[in-house]
Order: C-alpha cells, then sequence, then structure tokens
DNA sequence: TGCCGTTTGTTGAGAACTCAACACAAACAA
DNA sequence: TTGTTTGTGTTGAGTTCTCAACAAACGGCA
C-alpha cells in the first residue's frame, strides 16, 4: 500500500462527494462532467487524470464503499451478531445519501445486486454447519434468502429516514440472521 | 482583480480555516506551523510559499475580514440603520468562532483597536451635520463614543453565544446608533 | 556548560493541477 | 439539409504543491 500523493486523496475526495452531493439533485444520467468539476472545485481536465469518465467515477466510488465495507467485515466477524453488526448500521447512516441516492437512482437493479453480492460473500462463512439444524437446507437458498432479506430491511431504513437508531437496528436484525444462518 | 489560481485560493482557504480551528483549541502562541499545516491538510512548505509566518498568516486572515467587512460597507450604507446592520451581525454569527477567539486571546488589544479603526472610519462619513443637533459636539470624541459602544455591545454579543437574533440586535443597536451620531 | 528533542525556514526535483485551446460528436432548431 | 449549441475528451505550457532532506535556532534539562 503505497501512500499516495495528498493531492490525488483530496481531489478524489472532493470529486466522489461532488457526485453524491449532485446525485442528490439530478439524476447521475443528467449530471454533466462539468457539473461535476464545478461541485468538486476541480478543473474539468483533471477528472480525467483519475477516471475514464464518470462512470467510471461512479463505479470507483461504488468500489470504495465495498472496501470500506469489507474492511469493517475483518473487523467485525470476530463479535456475535448483534454487536458487529452495529458499525454497518452505523457506516450506513453516516453515508445515507449515498446508499439511498444509488438504491432510488436509475442504476438502482446493478447497485442492489452489487451490494446482494458482497452480503453474500461475507454470509458465505457464517453458516452453521455444525449444529446439523442446517443439514437439509441448501446453501444458495440460504443464502439468497439472509442477504435479500438484510438487503431489503437496509433499503427500507434508509428510505425512511432511519427511523431507528443504529444499535436497536443491529440488535433486531442480528437476531433475525443468527436464527437464518 | 486578477482571478488567482484555483489552487492558491483552496489552500489559503484552508489554512486561515486551520487557524480559526486551532485557536478555539490552542492560544495562538502555543500554535506550531506543522500543527495549521495539519489541520489544513497541507505541507509544510506549503505555508511559506504564501506567508511569511504563521503571524504573517493571521495578519493576512484579519485583513480579509476587515476587506470583508468594508465590502459590507458599501453595500449596507445605502439602507437605514436597523436594515443595514443585520448583515453585519449576520456576519459575526457567522463568523463567531473567529472573532469570540480573537477578542479572547492574548492579542485580543491589537485586533480590538483594529476593529475600532475600522468601524469608526466607516461612522465618520455618517454623523448628521445638517440638522445642528450635533453643532457643539467634538467629532473625534463623538466617534471615539459611538465606536467603542458598538464594538463592546458585538464583544458581549459573541462572548455570551448570541443570545439574541441578528435581526433584533440590528434593530436595537440601529437606533441607539442612530440617536449618537 | 553541553546535549537533545523540537520547531523553523529553505531547497530541489518531480508530481499534480490549472487553464485555455482544440477537434469532435450528439442534440436540436431553423 | 445547415448552422448552433452543448458536452466530451485531449493536449501542452506553465504554475503550484508535495515530499524528503538540510542547516540553523530555540528551549529545556542534566
Amino acid at each position: 500500500m503505497v501512500k499516495l500523493d495528498r493531492r490525488v486523496a483530496k481531489t478524489q475526495e472532493a470529486l466522489k462527494k461532488a457526485v453524491i452531493d449532485l446525485m442528490s439533485i439530478k439524476s447521475f444520467d443528467e449530471i454533466t462532467i462539468q457539473d461535476i468539476a464545478d461541485q468538486a472545485n476541480v478543473n474539468r481536465g483533471t477528472i480525467y487524470l483519475h477516471y475514464q469518465d464518470k462512470y467510471d467515477l461512479l463505479d470507483k466510488l461504488i468500489e470504495s464503499h465495498m472496501n470500506e465495507l469489507g474492511a469493517m467485515d475483518e473487523w467485525a466477524c470476530k463479535l456475535d451478531w448483534s454487536n458487529g453488526l452495529v458499525p454497518f448500521f452505523e457506516y450506513f447512516e453516516n453515508n445515507h445519501l449515498f446508499f439511498s441516492t444509488m438504491l432510488a437512482s436509475k442504476g438502482a437493479p446493478s447497485f442492489r445486486n452489487r451490494l446482494l453480492d458482497y452480503v453474500m460473500e461475507g454470509f458465505k462463512g457464517e453458516i452453521d454447519r455444525e449444529s446439523g439444524r442446517n443439514a437439509d437446507l441448501n446453501e444458495d437458498v440460504m443464502l439468497e434468502y439472509t442477504a435479500t432479506a438484510y438487503v431489503g430491511v437496509i433499503e427500507w431504513w434508509i428510505r425512511n429516514n432511519m427511523p431507528y437508531p443504529p444499535q436497536m437496528m443491529a440488535r433486531q436484525v442480528g437476531a433475525l440472521l443468527e436464527r437464518s444462518l
């Protein structure tokens, strides 16, 4: 992991934030490269030093969120379900603008699928294979079932402006996931 | 007025903000150049591309506030007292962190004097010389009197966390200033 | 006194960014 | 159709910023 130039970090951060902010106003397709540059207070040409085009930028933005979630996974999987989920719900809360606009936008299905894949990957290692209570259950079905439920709840929670605190959500969803896996 | 490079504007902005933020924690003398660089997320050497040292930076920071106030002066002096003062109190409110720390710091007297000078300069053109009610009053005394009162109220208002809204302050102080000038 | 850790101010090479300009494509109106 | 507008992607010269390194000054402290 080479530490990257301070300027690079700053402009990439600004560009990603700009996209998120703009997506709460316009749909992603309506956003022009110039819009992003203005919002980020960066020269238009600079964007092309980091990304192919605005789709690439959005892709990298999603990617960085997934990486962030992945990093939390490694850290949190040592805890029990209820406590381990807290940081995730806090993360969703902190970045609710991103997730809500992404899940509401025209490209939502593909983003939703990407999130589902990520979640399923994480759940794969959490299935109870020892007690035998899942002996006659198919793994793919179990994963699809729980991941869909989990993502669905997240989606609902964010869409409704996070009516309950992360701690409570973590406890509730944690209990349900524990039963399912 | 040459428009300056986007990068220059950004770093100068970041540096000024950094100083203000740090002054709410430490006294200005305790703040190191490295502190400012860290807070602004800028390389230490970069500071010297714009300022002689941290004192010069503080000086320019003050200067830019005075210019800001001066620009508002030209715009607001066409209005009556009560309405013309509103933007000023709003400005003080928006930048209360700067003014409160400046007026509380060790260098406060010099800053206070600078503010007084600025205010007196602005009041100079507002003295009523026509009605005759000020005929036997000395201009210097009047200016000193009103400016001290004005600055004193501002200081009190900010020190006490702005207990009344800008509009109300503008109305009250406006009425009093009108009587005095 | 001399040593030591910290802060300061400066330097040079190289990377990143700016800005204005350009050619091109798509959308759209006359 | 033609002309106009708007957005895209690229280029090159010039400026700004980064980073690591350096010498020098400062303030304890033994």
